[in-house]
RNA sequence: CGCGGGGUAGGGUAACGGUAACCCGUCAGGCUCAUAACCUGAAAAUUGGCGGUUCGAUUCCGCCCCCCGCAA
């Protein structure tokens, strides 16, 4: 079915974005010689051991794969010497949720690229999409660059801009930025590989970093009907859709419970909320939520 | 046995031992140039299921079914 890759690589990833870019790869012919994901976690009401993305991904292409709790570096340890066995090109990283030694980025002639979802040097770090949603930078873009030392610190291979009008659902910039970023990828590897694309330091006086995202990041003030409060509040409910999901509290029957906003518009510089999931309760409309929580017309506080 | 919330009229919420209330919607009538606004009235609930306690259970107890949140 798929005509054997040209170039070999090993691929290092563990979320959605991670299977999209692999899709986007496959589609423009390239699948990877093996995978490298995390191990399975306990998850789901009853803690069910749920297989990650990217491992259901390889197994149902037959792609070996490997989840390995560390990275384990030392010259000669088996993980280091199955990858050294493996003979790749090249190494591609998008989106592993952990640091990869030093030692095993270096194994590959061509070493190891990193698919990021911004314009490095601008927001490095752990969670970029987030972060740019939220800053409401809708001109930003996707970036292959080289692995070094440092987290996000290499040098830039390819960059792209990518712009939107108004922010999507998390879910639907992600997939844009993954697609981007897949597709800059694939254009460039061959040359890569090649040895023909020169890659370019960047400039980190101009480095910006994002940091880890809290639970307590999803609570909005829909107090504040300020036009600026509003926005805030809108790119909360775009950006942290999947997790942790923006909330605010509401005093309902004595107790003060957790109200999620799935769903939102941002129309002539105020907030519309659409739909909501009050704690203990499924998903409804916010004219049910007032209906039944608050009573005809107000606004909770 | 990881922790927790919940199943009440078409939708949402309340009552918490004496057969059910409120908001929205629906239907009828009225007001209005008009209306998703306002006024009046009406229909609509075996209170998830099965047992138990009780003179009497939506309300207390036990079991079962279904739904949801937290665990990054």
């Amino acid at each position: 079915m798929n005509p054997p890759s040209p170039i070999r690589f090993a691929y290092f990833g563990s979320s959605r974005l991670s299977v999209i870019i692999l899709d986007e790869l496959e589609k423009a012919g390239f699948l990877p010689a093996l995978a490298i994901t995390t191990p399975d976690k306990p998850k789901g009401r009853h803690l069910t051991l749920t297989q990650n993305p990217v491992k259901e991904w390889a197994l149902t292409r037959n792609i070996p794969v490997h989840d390995p709790a560390k990275l384990d570096s030392a010259p000669g340890s088996a993980f280091a010497e199955m990858l050294r066995a493996a003979k790749c090109d090249v190494f591609i990283v998008a989106s592993y949720s952990k640091i990869i030694p030093a030692s095993i980025i270096e194994i590959p002639a061509r070493k190891t690229l990193n698919v990021h979802p911004s314009l490095l040097p601008l927001y490095r770090g752990p969670a970029p999409l987030q972060a740019v949603m939220l800053d409401d930078a809708k001109n930003t873009g996707v970036t292959i660059m080289r692995i070094d030392e440092k987290v996000d610190h290499g040098p830039i291979v390819a960059q792209k801009e990518v712009a939107v009008e108004e922010w999507p659902a998390y879910e639907e910039f992600e997939e844009l930025m993954a697609r981007e970023g897949a597709h800059l990828l694939a254009e460039i590897l061959p040359g890569w590989v090649a040895g023909s694309i020169q890659e370019k330091e960047q400039d980190h006086s101009r480095a910006t970093f994002t940091k880890k995202i809290a639970k307590e990041d999803g609570l909005m003030d829909i107090a504040d009907a300020s036009p600026a409060s509003q926005r805030k509040n809108f790119l909360k409910i775009q950006a942290y859709r999947q997790w942790p999901v923006a909330y605010f509290m509401f005093e309902h029957s004595g107790k003060k419970i957790k109200v999620k906003v799935t769903r939102a518009l941002f129309l002539d510089d105020k907030l519309v909320i659409e739909r909501v999931i009050p704690e203990g309760k499924k998903e409804m409309s916010y004219a049910d939520f007032q209906n039944g929580f608050i009573g005809s017309g107000q606004s909770p506080e």
